[in-house]
DNA sequence: CGCAGTTGATTTGTGCACAAATCAATTGTG
DNA sequence: CACAATTGATTTGTGCACAAATCAACTGCG
């Protein structure tokens, strides 16, 4: 009989960081994908033309790492990418197994027409410098924890009840 | 011919505040479907069920609103709740229009049995109080100002290049 | 009252996102 | 060299996520 809430606009989800999380991610994804709708380009394609633009070719799964995504998500992405002519995939020589991904000239071109998306996103964002370096260091270390961690918590302790995640 | 970052294992996706967040989302949705599993339960799908504990009875739209998705989306993640039979849906008879989502007892249950993730959470995510709180607070705003602000940005000022979002 | 406009929910279409299955190319080891 | 195991990419199946279209129920206004 203890955490109701009724009466308030408020619930239990307001203070948990994960789905804070989740909705900024979201937040971000959809002010992205807005910005990019001109061109054609969701969020994760503006990813991989982003690591394209410092990299003069990388395969299919070095892409899905350095974007941390499954290699099942980043070859359909790929393609998209390819079908509206920003990058071009070509088996490697040396390795017939890899696929090769290298920014065709429109991809190329691209680096200077999207050079004011990252402003415009700082701008709705409203993100300071001080705040963003924090954030960066936090989700960093909240990345590298979920993804180091064992599949399964082992649940030494025991829960001491009210954890906001 | 500035920054080139050829030979080490950097990218410029690793200082995009944006990026850390689209990753740090994806990491905790996944460990959390990775302990929902044996409940065949998906990361939305607990959320759902978060709201619906701290609530008699809700609306699609009120269920949409406070999870800050959008109503086509959350439609179809409330009927596959009713088919694993956590929660019914039932038209409101005030009025005809609105569907009031409300737990079973099966849902209710699960209160108790889920008792354990959010400690399993705080475990993976390494995640201290005082970063919790400030990663709370950060997010909130991020998500608060992308939310609010025009759908284009009017882009009033210049852009001082190198911003790392 | 009657009807234009709004609201609530669902459907449709596109694009992630991930796990598991599949298959070809390559590598290691006897 | 042969062949089991591994690696790289794609396919398949399920579940979000969002915008746009659809449709029924309701509301307001003349």
């Amino acid at each position: 009989m203890r955490d109701e809430n009724q009466a308030d606009g408020s619930t239990p989800l307001d203070t948990m960081v994960c789905f804070a999380l989740y909705s900024a991610a979201r937040a971000t994804n959809r002010r992205y994908t807005t910005i990019l709708a001109p061109w054609g380009l969701t969020y994760p394609q503006y990813l991989v033309l982003v690591l394209l633009w410092s990299r003069p070719s990388l395969s299919v799964t070095a892409v899905a790492e350095n974007l941390m995504l499954d290699a099942g998500t980043t070859s359909p992405l790929i393609r998209r990418l390819e079908t509206r002519g920003f990058v071009k995939r070509e088996r490697s020589v040396s390795d017939e197994r890899s696929v090769m991904v290298s920014l065709t000239d429109a991809g190329l071109a691209l680096r200077e027409e999207l050079a004011h998306v990252p402003s415009c996103i700082a701008e709705a964002t409203q993100l300071d410098l001080t705040d963003g370096k924090t954030a960066l260091s936090i989700l960093h270390d909240v990345t590298r924890n979920l993804s180091s961690a064992p599949a399964f918590a082992p649940a030494r302790g025991e829960h001491p009840d009210e954890r906001h995640n």
